[in-house]
DNA sequence: AGGTGTGAACACTTTCACAGCA
DNA sequence: TGCTGTGAAAGTGTTCACACCT
């Protein structure tokens, strides 16, 4: 298959979300002009990014939600459940455990590590925190597929490199620093921190671009 | 000034951030080479990035390490600080709060609101966590630019208007919704689900190509 | 009529390659 | 010589516009 770019997949899950609350609304049918609006695209690249995958709607009808919904299930690959690890209980660690959005898509969070003595040993609801040294034992023991990083970034290649000797295919970086992995893995990196500095950009060049049109129009 | 592409400021922030670590471990000068190295990118996308903003580099030698940090420091926005408020006194709201990349950069989060009875007037370090009745006033009152939304998915867009209509400038939302918003407002999204649905595509599409191979080779 | 699927045009980003300065 | 800054080329992603099906 040809290769699939990271916007499309990504908007492929914003469809998915949008179908979903519509079906709950009772709706049979939608039409890629209103799926790009609750989506926050538009209809011709709704409509491309489907076509990709193959031909899904009706002609003067629109798309059909519930088959739709399991097309895209199919395709993201949530008809399966994940086997995941999370690395790092702290603050973030604990939010993530928490974040209900992933069990219900699939993601089972089946260990938790830490290096923090104080945390080893603390039962989190049916698991208990394991000491870091485990991961590759348990990662092996316990099928892991995937593994959550929300540990400090000194940490974090050392885990990853750890993670992948032991066979884990797919990696969601919390840590703010630039893994170097080989290309079998996949990887997603959530990065809050640029994500503001992104923010601090946006708005300090608007201020900027302010002030030299003040400046033009007193001059 | 000419409109800067989204990318482009991700990678100056991840440039930010290696020339800290490069200016701790004392080097006085980087090459794009060696930068684009550590930041994940090429010397020639380093080069063409810089070059928008000015001519920061001497040619043979580098880059001047501390000039460039204060310049993307100054071009992110990053020397003056922020005043956030955070919506959302959940999980996902104490990780956030107690994120110190946040308070390190200078975004300052001086106040915390949350609609559960329980959580308000809990003590946060020096706040208290208020009532979301108060977030219009106190937006007013505490001067807040930034708001970061950790709320549920369904009162996202809700607070998102109060916030805009008290005049905050900019949100990171966390919730899972395309939000609505004027164009004024800078708006970034962190969506975690998204992030991890497209992992799990990444892996599935691999299994599929894998089997088909198997299925060619065997054929 | 209404709305999809898609080639072709367009816009944007990245990479190349090299002139030119330290 | 070494490495930046930058036009020009290549590559990607998005939008347009319309043939075609229901």
């Amino acid at each position: 298959m040809k290769k699939i770019s990271e916007p499309t997949v990504n908007r492929l899950s914003m469809y998915l979300r949008v179908l979903r609350q519509v079906e709950r609304e009772g709706a049979a049918t939608l039409s890629s002009e209103e799926l790009a609006r609750r989506a926050g695209t538009t209809a011709a690249q709704v409509r491309k990014d489907l076509s990709v995958f193959g031909t899904f709607g009706t002609r003067g009808r629109g798309y059909a939600v519930p088959e739709l919904v399991s097309a895209l299930r199919r395709i993201l690959g949530l008809e399966r459940s994940w086997r995941v690890g999370l690395v790092g209980a702290g603050k973030i660690g604990a939010a993530l455990f928490g974040y209900a959005d992933f069990r219900r898509q699939g993601f089972d969070i089946v260990a938790v590590f830490d290096v923090d003595p104080a945390k080893i040993g603390q039962r989190w609801d049916e698991l208990v925190v394991r000491p870091l040294e485990e991961l590759e034992t348990a990662a092996a023991a316990d099928a892991l597929e995937i593994i959550i990083l929300a540990v400090p970034a000194e940490a974090a290649q050392d885990v990853a490199d750890r993670a992948v000797r032991a066979g884990v295919r797919g990696i969601l970086n919390f840590a703010p620093v630039k893994l170097n992995l080989p290309e079998t893995l996949a990887l997603k990196n959530v990065n809050m921190a640029m994500e503001m500095e992104g923010l601090s950009y946006a708005l300090a060049s608007r201020e900027r671009a302010a002030r030299t049109t003040t400046r033009k129009r007193t001059a």
